[in-house]
DNA sequence: CGGCGAGCTGAGAGCGCTTCCACCACGGCC
DNA sequence: GGCCGTGGTGGAAGCGCTCTCAGCTCGCCG
């Protein structure tokens, strides 16, 4: 006899009989006991407990048709995404509600179109109840998604934007930068610039849009483009600088970029708020941390946004028939501290 | 008849009928096919081919006992370890060698003890084949993934360090120390100073050690604890070189913070490398990039090491009696580059 | 030309679970 | 006091797959 290190794992049918009932009842007193005399409960759960019984996942699975597992698809076509503080939020977020749903978070990591094929096979092999997927870029990934049938919600909007029955959940980005472009000007600020994202994320072009809204004849030589780095914000803040002397505030499309126009700034001997008010996006903790003066930002609740697509997403697996709204776009608070 | 939009997804049955074997035959052919005539392997190829056959992995998990899916856990006692550029790399290399293998990452996040249970519980369960930990301060999560019994890869040394059987992936630390430091050492610099991690975790103190391996008798000012971030590199400079004027070198434990003690440098007018040599530790492409003068630095693989520790946990795997290495120390190169 | 072995193939037995359905034992009602 | 309804229970049929084992068909050797 070689071996018998690995102790055979308990049974239902173990169970059963120590509690000395039926396979049923015993399966039915694990999943939640309706309809079982409390009497019997009882003795199964001991048994349960007794035996250190633990349900035979893939058994159990064969059954339902169901695997207690969504895939979290994240495309990388650009550098370091995974490393984004705004990505580690959302799927905190979203980690964080499907183990309240006892749900299994299998990650999918694709890195070229290669692995759109690989993935769009694992949707359809039917692996996961679900996905969820972030496109920051084009919509080739979601519309893969789309075919494979495979309930899905996508987080953030992409650049296709196509909808393609795939609800999106996202924050009111435009709303948002609108409201802290209005706090420059109440601010008293006449020559607002901004430091805008990359033009291919529709969230830098949806804050671009929402400072034209109350903007609406700014002068083009207060744009400039960043990507969304602190050193593309220190770089961009540089150029402005030289480009438009006269500017007061300045409105960075997001934190890091803030924190980079801050820096050059604080360089070139600029006052905050005095000479310049600065205000960012997104407040994120890690970021605005690091800010001199305090960062007024605009918060998004980027966890709160993960949640939501997990919800959705549960929705959808609850009556696959039910109607779910197309988009939840959540709101933004302006966070006021010292910089504007 | 209410809806049919999901059709049903054939089975094995079905190919077998359609190719006329029988499922044993059939499921030889999409197991690899051996002994099986390669004309009626052909026939089940296509019958594959024409019902879009994909195997229901339930039933195969159910019957093989393999699930085809590796549990990656992430401890964070600390604030944004997900963020971490490290991490991310490291998940990057554990993520392509798993797709080598075929198998499925599932993200295990654990935010506090009462996670560990779930954990616990989640790895008891027979849900995954082995697990995958990075432990980056104490040992109570490689303890219970232990008590699990379910095969496993340590990342990095936990402070613990008590061998629990589970073999561990590092890079010699230690060693790469060692080598920064006599670098600095033949370029002539007599006043090294070393910008130390954090004490509690081992890469910070390995470092330590390789630093005074070399430097057996340095003067203790010459040391200042920072925190791995940019902000601390900066501040520890600050120290110091208010605290030893003479400091012709300094050592810092990672390439963030080398990044910081370059700022201050520039800020303090202080030339690098003519009046002092900077080295960091990492090699990290998304720090170093951002480095002036360009940073010499000590790499390591922290991709590689990822993979290492999937094909340690594959061979695990493969033969459960089979002796593995207790740990795995790679090695590390020092990158020449302007700074030193 | 007969026999034997090698090489393929298929029938069938499960893997551990859920769930349909038949059955049984009550209590309440006429 | 018999009858029906109700609520609880167990038997048994699968979910889709792998894999053992028996059986069959050849080819080759004596």
């Amino acid at each position: 006899m070689p071996e018998q290190t690995v102790r055979a794992r308990p049974t239902l049918e173990a169970v059963a009989a120590r509690a000395g009932v039926s396979r049923a009842t015993a399966s039915r007193v694990v999943n939640g006991g309706a309809g079982v005399r409390p009497a019997l409960a009882d003795k199964v759960r001991r048994a349960v407990e007794e035996l250190d019984y633990v349900p035979n996942h893939a058994a159990r699975t064969l059954v339902t048709r169901r695997n207690g597992a969504v895939a979290v698809i994240i495309a990388e076509p650009e550098f370091r995404v995974f490393a984004d503080p705004f990505f580690e939020q959302q799927v905190r977020g979203i980690s964080r509600e499907l183990i309240a749903h006892d749900m299994q978070l299998v990650l999918l990591w694709a890195e070229g179109s290669g692995d759109h094929e690989r993935i769009a096979r694992y949707l359809g092999g039917g692996h996961v109840d679900g996905a969820l997927a972030f496109s920051l870029h084009d919509d080739r990934l979601p519309s893969l998604i789309a075919r494979t049938g495979v309930p899905a919600v996508l987080g953030g909007r992409p650049a296709g934007s196509e909808h393609l029955g795939i609800p999106l959940v996202d924050c009111d980005n435009r709303g948002g930068a609108r409201d802290a472009v209005r706090h420059l000007v109440g601010l008293g600020r006449s020559r607002i610039a901004h430091i805008s994202g990359p033009r291919d994320q529709s969230s830098a072009t949806d804050r671009l849009h929402g400072y034209h809204d109350v903007l609406v004849d700014a002068d083009p030589l207060l744009l400039c483009e960043g990507d969304f780095t602190e050193e593309g914000g220190a770089r961009a803040m540089g150029v402005l600088l030289d480009r438009c002397p006269g500017i007061d505030a300045v409105f960075a499309a997001n934190d890091t970029m803030a924190l980079g126009a801050l820096r050059t700034l604080r360089e070139r001997g600029v006052r905050v708020p005095e000479d310049v008010a600065v205000v960012g996006f997104d407040d994120m903790p890690s970021v605005v941390r690091a800010a001199e003066p305090a960062l007024t930002t605009v918060r998004q609740d980027i966890e709160g946004m993960g949640r939501i697509m997990v919800k959705l997403l549960m929705r959808l697996l609850d009556a696959p028939g039910q109607e779910v709204p197309a988009s939840v776009i959540t709101p933004t608070t302006l966070i006021r501290r010292a910089s504007a």
